[in-house]
DNA sequence: TAGCTATTACAACGGTCATTGTAATTTTCG
DNA sequence: CGAAAATTACAATGACCGTTGTAATAGCTA
């Protein structure tokens, strides 16, 4: 249990890293698709081209390799996340359709990363059989970051005149700006376990901007 | 296969339609717990105090009973909810207090019935196991049926001058108050995986009224 | 009370799975 | 190249579980 692995501080030699990753891939795939339960470490191994037991020497047990795959592959999306975020505000003019724009792609990250969605889906009925530590810091690194850079990506829009958000709204209009568009797909397609069509999708994105508008823009809105 | 048990017609004998129950009751208990896979069978049967042989005569097999434990626990909180509903708009008056009195009673529903909302909250990864029909009834006797009750009770109030609703925005209306009441709690608590402080429930669900009173209310709406 | 039926206890089968040990083999690095 | 480390194949262990059969028992109904 002391050897190594666990965290996964110093994989020196050179194949580690990439065996370390094809696992971290593989067993991605399969625990977003099987659950936690289901799915076998026989299944993970072969999916990642790698024997079980190598398996075991990088992660410790079942658990251990669990916890590094939802953190990793947390830390992944979020960073795509912001960096779509950052994209879309940099060229950020006209509030009606840049605004639009950047939610379709970031609501569409549910399609862009199924993997990862699949694998936080999973997470839901599990959560009061991991430890609390694992479920802070998913959160931490995961929907709070992205959250926190939204926030900024809109105070900033604010201060620029783009938006009626100021210190004391921004929180409550970031998280309005979730609900009214990643909310609402959420909601109409069972938390993403059935599938939406395009078009639905499109239109509750665009209501959502359209009511989020209504609050935060700066014609009707203050 | 062809025996009995399967959609349970005719359980005639006096003690079945308990033994029956107990089995439900118990079944709700153990799969919203533990999930579809990891509940054992015996486990289930020793929560109802009932053999596992017994289990096996009534329902088949484990899907044969998940299926039916998922539909009657639907079925018994979709009347309960549409029972919430009829008692509190018969006495509809004052949108403000009201609509706040049947939103936090209605969306409590989370807490009143845990075993129910524990046992949805396994079927979402699940989704793609389990067979289409089985998750087509289940939305269609539960989320929808209470989602057409709401739209009625919303359009009774729209007919008599309290709301601003008529049949052009009431299925919009409808989402709109589950999604600023149901939702911003879900997303809250990760789909009701993690805790929330009464606090921040109430004022989630106030929030939630007061903006669709926003953009529904007689005096602002319209 | 007699007979039918549901229920039970018990055992067993076949399968899956997490995990570990070991020895051989391959890979990496100095 | 040669040593050290990582990886592999292989087997085994111990546990859990869904499901079924069976014979005994308890409960209901007529």
């Amino acid at each position: 249990m002391t050897k190594q692995g666990e965290t996964g501080q110093k994989p020196l030699r050179k194949g580690m890293l990439e065996k370390r990753q094809a696992i971290l891939k593989g067993a991605r795939a399969v625990f977003g698709r099987e659950g936690y339960t289901r799915a076998s470490i026989d299944a993970i191994a072969a999916e990642a081209g790698v024997s079980s037991r190598t398996l075991y020497n990088h992660f410790g047990d079942k658990e251990g390799l669990f916890r590094a795959v939802l953190l990793d592959s947390s830390v992944a999306v979020t960073t795509a996340q912001q960096e779509l975020l950052a994209r879309h505000f940099h060229k950020f003019r006209d509030p009606e359709t840049d605004l639009y724009d950047m939610a379709l792609e970031w609501i569409g990250g549910i399609e862009t990363h199924p993997e990862h969605f699949a694998l936080v889906r999973q997470i839901i009925p599990e959560a009061s059989r991991l430890p609390v530590d694992v479920l802070e810091e998913w959160r931490r690194v995961g929907p709070k970051a992205t959250q926190q850079a939204l926030k900024e990506h809109l105070l900033a829009a604010g201060r620029a005149g783009l938006l009626a958000i100021d210190e004391e709204n921004a929180d409550r209009a970031t998280r309005h700006l979730a609900l009214f568009t990643g909310g609402a797909v959420s909601a109409e397609s069972a938390q993403g376990a059935l599938p939406l069509a395009p078009e639905e999708f499109e239109r509750l994105v665009r209501e959502g901007v359209e009511l989020f508008l209504q609050l935060y823009g700066k014609s009707s809105g203050e």
